[in-house]
RNA sequence: GGAGAGGUAGCGUAGUUGGUCUAACGCGCUCGCCUGGAACGCGAGUAGGGUUCACGCCCUCGUGGGUUCGAAUCCCACCCUCUCCGCCA
């Protein structure tokens, strides 16, 4: 059983065969294009390969001399078939990706149903909330106090949302990148620097389009667009490469700027720094086989959970049901920071095992020991962590009577030493 | 940004008057012979992906279009790399 299109392969390439043989003479080779010519008109290829290939016989008597033309209208007419039903077939699968680019990932089993982000499964918190003996502040009243966050000209600057990081503020947020850092490296995890813009297919890759395509800074003269999360370009890393099994599991991490218009929720979060269009995160990545993903996920989250712990603030996971999974997750789990100021738990990671859906998208592929067939690698990310709102939970719950804020141990080794934030000036 | 040279299988390269290119050769790799064991040498094999129970078929010579019965090869656009110049932290 051959297909049109190989009929129409094989004829083109015999007729050129035919055409430089020499154990023809002209006219012979017109006599049995003449005959080719007509198997092809009554569609039978194989007849007609086997005039041009002199396998059917001797060239038939009487053939006309503008034969050759003949099999060449002959051929036109079949390859026009043939690119026509292609031409249907790419529409058709066109078509069909569009829509499938649409097609959120599949909950793993494990997920618990629910239509609602409010249904979503806290865990056991760890760490005692502090109790004050005075009211906390929020951070957006402590941050100008200690002249660390500079809200009105950090608006002036850049808008809505923008802030400035001044002096300890500053210092702060690079001593929590430090130490993120650290303790990712610790843990087997292999520090990256990336470019801060990606181009268009690795928004694909990593399934941040087409659906959040409105949430992202764009810059058309170079046609390159900034990263919402280093996620993004981290994924894409390995993008249309088979690895060995060997190699996996990939442990990545890397500290980037993040940056969102937030265009969707332009009328929440509004006070302080919790929701932004710019934050740093350092971000944690996994790149490994379909039966260790799971566990992977488990011990992502151990380490996002590890730096909570190292920072001695209150912290619970939250288990993310089927309703507030997002575009690309299979399962998620949230890990929220107390802030006693603001009163809230606040999302500091987000930790997600994509399964397959990035790495099918970017074509990220590993060969198992042993088989010959390459099949996808599966994928995990999570924030470990983001340094906003760390920076919200430091501030709130190191807060003291007289508005200084102590700085948490393992943060001075990064900070000269240093054991409290006052008001200098 | 300007000028020039390039992009071919894991790497290096050949292939431009369009057709038997189903892409040659070298290195590397795999297997075998040889060896006490190796090296050397000799012999055989070896691009990837998709699809199929399988035979097979399809796609890929930077990317996308075009011309043609037929494109690695011809035409157009774009991308990237190298050399030189310009600019620049």
């Amino acid at each position: 059983m051959e297909t049109l299109q190989a009929a129409r392969n094989r004829l083109n390439k015999s007729l050129g065969a035919l055409r430089g043989s020499k154990q023809w003479d002209e006219a012979a080779r017109a006599a049995l294009a003449g005959a080719a010519a007509q198997a092809v008109a009554a569609g039978d290829y194989e007849a007609a390969e086997r005039w041009l290939t002199g396998a059917g016989g001797p060239p038939p008597a009487g053939a006309p001399a503008n034969a050759m033309d003949g099999l060449m209208d002959a051929l036109r007419a079949l390859g026009d078939r043939v690119n026509a039903l292609n031409e249907r077939v790419r529409a058709v699968e066109a078509d069909l990706d569009e829509h499938m680019l649409w097609v959120p990932n599949l909950p793993h089993e494990s997920v618990p149903v629910a239509d609602s982000d409010e249904a979503n499964v806290p865990w056991e918190p760890e760490g005692k909330p502090r109790a004050f003996d005075f009211t906390p502040l929020p951070h957006w009243e402590l941050g100008p106090a200690l002249d660390i966050i500079d809200f009105e000209r950090g608006v002036k600057l850049a808008g809505s949302r923008a802030y400035v990081l001044k002096g300890w503020g500053a210092r702060l947020q690079r001593a929590l990148i430090n130490l993120f850092l650290d303790m990712a490296r610790a843990r087997g995890f292999t520090e990256l620097y990336v470019p801060y813009f990606v181009q268009e297919a690795m928004m694909y890759g990593a399934g941040q389009f087409p659906k959040f395509r409105d949430n992202v800074y764009y810059d058309p003269d170079a046609d390159v667009y900034m990263l919402p999360t280093a996620e993004v370009a981290i994924t894409n890393l390995h993008r249309d490469e088979i690895l060995d099994e060997v190699q996996l599991p990939l442990y990545y991490v890397a500290h980037t700027p993040c940056f969102r218009r937030e265009k969707v929720s332009a009328g929440r979060d509004v006070r302080g720094i919790k929701r932004v269009h710019q934050f740093e995160k350092v971000e944690l990545y996994k790149f490994t086989t379909p039966e260790t993903s799971y566990a992977e996920l488990e011990s992502l989250v151990e380490a996002a959970s590890d730096v909570c712990r190292a920072l001695q603030i209150p912290f619970r996971r939250l288990e993310i049901v089927t309703g507030d999974l997002g575009f690309s997750a299979s399962k998620k789990y949230d890990l929220e920071m107390w802030a006693p100021g603001c009163g809230e738990w606040l999302e500091v990671s987000s930790c997600s095992n994509t399964e397959a859906f990035q790495a099918r998208r970017a074509n990220i592929k590993y060969r198992p020991q042993g088989s010959k067939k390459a099949q996808f690698v599966h994928t995990l990310n999570g924030s470990g962590l983001a340094t906003p709102r760390v920076i919200i939970a430091v501030l709130e719950n190191y807060q003291q009577a007289d508005g200084s804020v102590i700085i948490p141990e393992a943060l001075r080794p990064y900070l000269g030493g240093a054991e409290r934030i006052a008001r200098t000036g």
